[in-house]
DNA sequence: ACCCAGGAAATTC
DNA sequence: GAATTTCATGGG
């Protein structure tokens, strides 16, 4: 994947493994959406970027430093996913088919902090709620980038906040999980920098330690805020699509990027309701 | 009115 | 311990 810079955008082109739509609305993160003429907008570490998908290219509207400095890792462009796929596809027909619906969808780098919280509100909800809310979140409390822009809220600014604080979010009965979370992170109690040295499942047990992190969220967290692809997140899509399409595989099986492959079934099932449809 | 949504905690069996 | 109920909120 090479790319061009220029005076006011950036332009990457061999895209055929980087879907926009794909990548930023399958539910991996929440700030970003569609603008009106088909481009897309949003906020991650601190920063505002607009980016379009052309016939050949995808053009970042940003300077040459936060495309090197943040953008490149955010989309994690460092790695192949024309090898990832290839080695997916080759475990299991229905992964291959997953893979060549949604080809462009890429594991997005998110900071650890916003996965948690993102995904401490995304249990039992659904995904344009959850946008809503943690958009009013960044509202709240998050530093302003420029007018009605929002950076996801600093530890300390979310630890200041009680659950009655956050009644203008709407999070319902997650609001307590968010407080919890917000303070063991100020405290240290969880200490998500020292989680990239653990074991998987030590780092996800510490995880777990914090009120409304079960299982699936914390492997959330590890997939899409600490990029451990071996995380597998099984929500009611991926339990429906395990047994109904992977019947008698196991997660394991999908080896260290069973949290890509995972993302490809996930999509897939979402936007195919009719599978699981009652015999 | 009912059911579901990228689940987990609380309660009951 | 395993199975069931509850938890806010909003959309279909």
């Amino acid at each position: 994947m090479n790319y061009r810079v220029f005076e006011n955008y950036t332009e990457v082109f061999g895209c055929s493994d980087f879907n926009l739509r794909d990548t930023l609305l399958c539910g991996q993160c929440f700030r970003f959406s569609e603008n009106p003429d088909g481009s897309f907008k949003g906020v991650a570490f601190g920063r505002e970027l607009v980016l379009a998908q052309k016939s050949d290219s995808i053009v970042f509207y940003c300077d040459e430093k936060d495309f090197s400095d943040i953008w490149v890792n955010y989309f994690d462009l460092g790695q192949d996913y024309g090898e990832i796929k290839a080695e997916l596809s080759a475990l299991h027909p229905v992964l291959k088919e997953a893979a060549r619906f949604a080809p462009g969808i890429r594991i997005l780098r998110q900071e650890p902090f916003e996965a948690l919280i993102s995904f401490i509100i995304s249990q039992n909800n659904n995904i344009k709620r959850i946008s809503g809310i943690v958009e009013r979140l960044c509202s709240l409390c998050g530093d302003q980038i420029k007018e009605g822009v929002f950076a996801f809220p600093r530890v300390d600014a979310l630890a200041k906040l009680s659950s009655e604080d956050l009644a203008p979010i709407r999070a319902g009965f997650r609001a307590k999980y968010i407080v919890d979370a917000a303070q063991k992170v100020k405290s240290g109690e969880l200490n998500l920098k020292s989680l990239e040295s653990l074991e998987y499942d030590e780092a996800k047990k510490q995880l777990m330690k914090i009120k409304g992190v079960g299982p699936k969220v914390a492997d959330c967290v590890l997939l899409y805020g600490l990029h451990r692809t071996e995380g597998f997140p099984m929500d009611v899509w991926m339990k429906r699509a395990m047994e109904k399409l992977f019947t008698g595989v196991s997660p394991s099986d999908f080896g260290k990027y069973a949290g890509i492959a995972q993302q490809y079934i996930f999509h897939y099932a979402r936007l195919h309701p009719e599978l699981f449809k009652e015999e």
